[in-house]
DNA sequence: CGTGCCAGGTGCCCT
DNA sequence: AGGGCACTTGGCACG
């Protein structure tokens, strides 16, 4: 139960690997030259280079190179991996239906094959987030103004979902539109979408207010939220969530290896 | 210049092969039993499980399980990679300022370390895209509407570029926006926002229209579009680009092994 | 650099 | 299954 690698494989022993592993539900990665063509809800190929193939036994595949974040091509989870000898070549084939969408991997020369046996929490709790926000304005609701009175969250209208629903000081119906970062036209057209369906449920003559509440909003959103009466209170995510354990992580320092970037100081000998 | 793996190494072992591999400007993998921590826009951290870390020499750090095409941690490229070996486990921590942000992965045991020679193309041309759409309407205006006349793309208006930009039979001003897929209301919202920003640039009196191009729309859209008094065309993006070479792969059938699902039926030993 | 916007976005939750 | 939306969105092109 632990890695198995094999090094210059045949393909013939490479597909045996393959097989073997994801019997066993193991994460596969294949490192070789290939080629890889997509065809799905849009279509690429790309011509022969040295890459990595990450298999997950999910039915997710992984097309990576020396750059970027994002993977130069993929299957999502669902889909179904084969691999075959054809040509000569080990042509690994991820399909998925709905949409249809193929993916092909051809490996002239395959120079390792891993499994590896992935175990442990896959999930994170994230801080930080727009829920933690939500929990940070129902915990002292005067963040937003002196006197709102949150009534709902999640309320729905002809427009979707309202982050938060209340009301101010002189009993006004306010929409509170909800966002972790910087924002752009986009949210200050949300907010207004939400603030005009509510204020077609409401009695005629009723003014609903809308409020966006983000850490900071762009020139062009501002001149949006101007234009339609509707306003922006400066506030972000709590640094920590106040439902999370505190996980300050201290005495970590020191002069660790630097490994991955030639640019700063000669390092002192520490490690 | 080949694949350089070590299996069950000492974290000193790790630690030099990490260094020596980044010197190459190569790609790394690390298979191990980890922790990961991360704090930046948002903070997370992640409890004991055997991982797989990839380090790219972009700066890019990727953290994957069993599960998703999503890494459950990441670095984004640019960031600085460093390791070093901290209370008996090999630290490796990946920096990144604007914003501030660290990705901490401990490994209490390492079970694979290996330093893959990245080579070849990075970048595809995907066919499919907003792009190919418009050049289809270039190619043939009358897709929008009979009479239809392209005047100019990207042009810039107070509210943003406008994908497409022209006359309709009557001389009448019209904003195109371009979408290769099914859109919601986000879509109408924005190309209602051009069209707006449209009309206060022409003289007055002056329709501007409005026609939103994607192969579908949802309900929610198309009331948003009728509110506005904008309108849909169905159209999608070609099939196959026009400029792109035809590579369209034949010959390659037949009946590989399945490797990756057991729910279908026995394979009858091709391969 | 920030702003705006497309993306094979992905993922989550709701109906 | 489809819709609506958040996301450490990522990535690019343009000011």
């Amino acid at each position: 139960m632990s890695v198995t690698t094999l090094h210059r494989p045949t393909h013939r022993d490479a597909l045996s690997a393959l097989s073997a592993a994801f019997e066993r539900g193991e994460l596969v990665t294949v490192f070789g030259r290939c080629t890889v063509d997509y065809d799905g809800r849009a279509a690429s190929s790309l011509g022969p280079g040295d890459r990595l193939l990450i298999l997950k036994p999910d039915g997710t595949a992984l097309v990576h190179t020396d750059e970027q974040r994002t993977p130069v091509n993929w299957q999502p989870p669902g889909s179904e991996h084969r691999a075959a000898v054809r040509d000569g070549r080990l042509r690994v084939r991820s399909v998925r239906g709905n949409p249809d969408e193929r993916l092909d991997v051809r490996f002239e020369r395959v120079d390792q094959v891993s499994a590896l046996p992935v175990t442990g929490g896959r999930s994170v709790d994230v801080y930080g987030s727009e829920e933690d926000l939500r929990q940070e304005i129902l915990d002292d609701p005067d963040l937003v103004e002196p006197g709102f009175e949150p009534a709902a969250t999640e309320r729905q209208t002809a427009a979707g979902p309202v982050d938060l629903f209340g009301h101010d000081d002189e009993g006004r119906p306010v929409v509170v539109e909800l966002k972790r970062r910087r924002v752009g036209p986009d949210a200050a057209g949300q907010l207004g979408r939400y603030v005009e369906a509510l204020s077609r449920e409401v009695p005629d003559g009723t003014e609903v207010r809308g409020v966006l509440v983000a850490p900071s909003v762009t020139d062009r959103a501002r001149e949006l939220l101007a234009e339609k009466g509707l306003s922006h209170v400066p506030l972000a995510p709590p640094a920590e969530s106040s439902t999370a354990a505190d996980t300050a992580a201290s005495g970590d320092g020191g002069e660790p290896t630097t490994v991955g970037d030639s640019s700063s100081e000669p390092e002192d000998g520490a490690d």
